[in-house]
DNA sequence: ACCCTCACG
DNA sequence: ACGTACGTGAGGGTC
């Protein structure tokens, strides 16, 4: 017989301390609890046991309080994020059938030590814990699983007696001996005072035990200093020695068999893992059986299960013409529709796509039928691939799952439908999309409920929506590039590689990877022996701030600095780009619209967003992206969209004044700031105002801000103070919008696009100053993207509308990037800034300028 | 899988 | 005492 037994605190602990917070819609903190279910499951895979105890502490003194009145005096509660898990924790355990033993007077360790101590020969027992102290329990049928972080990870150390005499050099019982002579800080376990954790291992791996050292104490081979400091505290390290005893006849049930899991109450189970939006967990424990009794949600008069037809395709067809609706959802692979359901209230229809394909291309196609499916984008690309357009789609259920929570992990049908329709609809398919597309009625049904309340319907369907077929667009069309010409910039940049890379090891007399951190960290630091007691975090910090601090003064720094430009350039933007180049001489990106928690889109493979331009080298990779054969680019930008946006969102007057009547913003601030005429604004000021500004718009701290631009703290202080007291009303707002954040719980752009926000009541300082500073940046990063997507629909449409051949292909935030032939360059380039700055009316106007060029280098101003 | 570093707005 | 500005994605190293 196996038996398991957890130490319930310890596992606890180290799960929400192991895990980033997470709570659930409602703020519930749910990760100590997801984490404790994940090792418990990981355990039972690891260890097959037949029975399982779970121990936890009681807040109750114990007998060892009794004993020493010091006994973990000084021990911490629990955090409230933390507290607040442990009753569901526990409900939930007994839900699913395990037993939990907890025990006045004594300690979850006690417990444990009891149920080893009394487990039979034959039988085998494995104790989880965190707690090194349980290691003294260890012997030929029980083992100790540690779970332990090394090196930031969680790992799980397997203790028998072979590996404590390992690591300890004693056998178990042994330690206890030890900690007897060093004490136990956690514990408030005082020891020997002056014999720490190396002293206490050698005297009891020489001597065996504090009974023979006490015994022989005159004879003994130490120090007389030690000999003294043992004598001094001989009571202390006997009491020690009880206190740190784990019990083993705690009044606690030791028949294993009782512990074996019983059935319990799956459906209580079920709902409250599913409160919980635990649906990975639920998935593992194949609770899914209980959904028998759910109702179809949608119509009370439907059937109990949806069946998948085929072979239905005609009457399906008739059906949706009837209805004016269609409900489906699909799947591609490699461009090529594979797979395609549709659904209504009685069933799903698997539609055979080779024979129906035109049919559904007429669905799409026609304008009186409303389309509700989700991932939009793909479809977009399918209707452009066949060259037809999609007319009056209504519903994307990932983009409204977006909408509704930005933060979520992922916007599957599956997770969206178990978090927001809390039942699933019961289909008789273990095909998973046949599975998303019965849930396709009751999540549209209930999105569009939910985006009406929240008054973000215009948000859906006239921002995310049609922008998704932007984006599809753009990801269709591409932007060429100059393949040869990359190549020889890479092996340009590879040959000067080469020659740092002999530099580099002469001056420091050995070869090393340059472009290992640790590597170069001990080369640096270590051998060459640079001063540097700049930054440590698991080992020395070799960033480019760092280096360049010691640039001046070492030369080999200086080739380091050299080498880590040039290998990023060309491992990420040369050899990168180079792989992803298509058949057609273009890259095509993805653009992701449900990534970023502020509203901003995102570009993956490759990311286009970040192609090198501050730097001259890096922003020679921009002539490589050259516009086709008789065409060019018109590249517009925003001239500081996110200081407009504040400007108007806070209703400062005088920032709102500044706006108009200036074209340097950065330099009537200083002006303002440093109370001086405009023109005598020197450069050095102009910089600081300037950072101010970005650090305003980020939310701003002195410390960082002084970092930023090398001044005290103090002095960043005053900066900020002058600022917002000459713009006051940006002060206010700043106040404002943290305060109704934490009334609501959440923040909004102008255009209602909606970021939760649950760190604002963390009991965590730097968290809860984590969400005050997203509290302020987020309704002015989200305002600049919705803005920007307004102004990227519009531009297309225009486009489209007056019969230009030019087209859109890059976003970059607050930059819109178009291909036009030579004859339409200019007239592209007034509609492209002339949507930019109509896209959106405030008090202060937007300001895009567009620059003509062969390619993106020359096109940027 | 995670950290470090670095590219962009 | 601690850590320290918002939002991203990619490559290389390490365990």
């Amino acid at each position: 017989m196996k038996l398991l037994i957890l130490d319930g605190n310890s596992i606890f602990n180290r799960a929400f301390y192991g895990i980033k917070l997470l709570t659930t819609k409602d703020g519930r903190y749910t990760n100590a609890i997801y984490g404790f279910m994940n090792i418990l499951l990981k355990l039972e895979d690891d260890v097959l046991p037949q029975s399982v105890a779970i121990t936890f502490d009681l807040k109750a003194p114990t007998f060892r309080h009794k004993m020493y009145d010091g006994y973990k005096a000084q021990r911490k509660g629990m955090p409230p994020e933390l507290a607040e898990q442990m009753p569901v924790l526990k409900e939930l355990l007994t839900a699913l059938g395990y037993t939990i033993i907890t025990c006045e007077g004594y300690e979850a360790d006690d417990i444990i030590g009891t149920l080893s101590a009394k487990c039979k020969d034959e039988d085998e027992c494995f104790i989880a814990t965190g707690d090194r102290d349980s290691l003294q329990l260890v012997k030929n049928n029980v083992t100790v699983l540690l779970a332990s972080t090394k090196m930031g990870r969680p790992e799980t150390i397997f203790y028998n007696s072979d590996k404590i005499k390992e690591d300890y050099s004693v056998v178990p019982n042994q330690l206890i001996d030890i900690k007897a002579l060093m004490g136990d800080s956690s514990d408030n376990i005082p020891g020997v005072a002056g014999i720490g954790k190396k002293g206490a291992e050698d005297l009891i791996t020489r001597f065996n035990s504090i009974d023979y050292i006490y015994e022989n104490i005159e004879t003994i081979d130490v120090k007389d200093g030690i000999r003294q400091k043992l004598i001094k505290d001989k009571e202390m390290a006997f009491l020690s020695y009880k206190l740190g005893t784990i019990y083993k006849e705690v009044p606690v049930d030791t028949n294993i068999n009782s512990y074996i899991q019983t059935e319990g109450d799956k459906e209580k189970a079920f709902n409250i893992l599913s409160s919980l939006e635990m649906f990975k967990i639920i998935e593992k424990l194949n609770l899914k059986g209980t959904q028998t009794t759910f109702k179809n949600v949608v119509q009370s008069n439907s059937p109990a299960e949806i069946k998948v037809k085929e072979n239905f395709f005609e009457s399906t067809i008739g059906q949706i013409k009837a209805d004016k609706k269609a409900y489906f959802t699909f799947e591609f692979s490699n461009n090529n529709l594979t797979n395609l359901y549709f659904v209504n209230d009685f069933y799903i229809t698997k539609v055979n796509i080779e024979n129906e394909l035109e049919a559904f291309i007429d669905v799409l196609k026609d304008e009186t039928i409303e389309k509700y499916t989700t991932d939009s984008k793909a479809l977009y690309n399918f209707s452009i691939d066949n060259n037809f357009l999609i007319k009056n789609l209504k519903m994307d259920i990932s983009l409204a799952g977006y909408l509704l929570n930005p933060s979520a992990k992922d916007y599957s049908i599956n997770r969206l439908a178990q978090e927001y329709c809390n039942v699933l609809q019961p289909v008789s398919s273990d095909d998973s999309l046949a599975l998303d597309a019965a849930q396709i009625i009751s999540l549209s049904t209930k999105f569009i409920a939910i985006l009406e309340e929240r008054n973000q319907t215009d948000l859906m369907l006239n921002i995310e929506i049609p922008l998704a077929e932007v984006l599809a667009s753009m990801e269709h069309i591409g932007i060429k590039v100059d393949k040869s010409g990359i190549e020889q910039f890479s092996e340009k940049i590879s040959k000067r590689i080469a020659e740092l890379e002999i530099l580099i090891y002469d001056l420091s007399g050995c070869e090393f990877n340059i472009n290992s951190p640790k590597q170069l960290g001990d080369v640096l630091f270590n051998k060459l022996e640079i001063p540097t007691k700049k930054k440590t975090k698991s080992g020395f910090s070799t960033n480019a701030e760092v280096l360049e601090g010691l640039a001046d003064e070492y030369e080999v720094v200086r080739y380091v600095l050299e080498y880590r430009t040039l290998a990023k350039l060309k491992s990420t933007y040369c050899d990168g780009l180079l792989k992803v180049i298509a058949d057609d001489g273009r890259i095509h990106s993805s653009f992701n619209q449900t990534e970023t928690r502020t509203g901003r889109i995102s570009s993956t493979e490759p990311n286009l967003q970040n192609i090198p331009v501050r730097q001259e080298l890096g922003r020679e990779m921009r002539k490589f992206f050259i516009a086709e054969d008789g065409k060019t680019f018109i590249d517009a930008d925003y001239s500081q969209i996110e200081l407009r946006v504040l400007a108007d969102i806070a209703d400062d007057e005088v920032m709102i004044n500044a706006f108009n009547n200036g074209d340097d913003i950065h330099r009537i601030t200083a002006s303002q700031v440093f109370n001086m005429p405009l023109q005598m604004v020197t450069p050095l000021m102009r910089s600081r105002a300037k950072a101010v500004n970005f650090g305003i718009v980020y939310g701003i701290g002195a410390f960082s801000l002084g970092k930023d631009i090398g001044v005290s703290r103090a002095e960043a202080d005053k900066y900020i103070k002058d600022y917002l007291h000459h713009y006051s009303g940006v002060n206010q707002y700043m106040t404002q919008v943290v305060e109704q954040a934490k009334k609501d719980g959440y923040v909004t752009t102008l255009f209602k696009r909606r970021r939760y926000l649950p760190e604002l009541s963390s009991s965590n300082g730097m968290l809860r100053s984590f969400g005050e500073r997203v509290a302020r940046n987020m309704p002015i990063q989200g305002a600049a993207a919705d803005i920007i997507k307004i102004a990227m629909i519009r531009v297309y449409n225009r486009l489209k509308s007056e019969n230009m051949k030019a087209r859109l292909l890059l976003q970059v935030h607050d930059e819109l990037i178009v291909e036009a032939p030579l004859d339409e360059a200019e007239k592209a380039a007034k509609i492209v800034s002339e949507e930019m700055e109509n896209a959106c009316n405030m008090k202060v106007r937007l300001k895009s300028d567009a620059n003509i060029g062969k390619t993106w280098y020359d096109a940027k101003e």
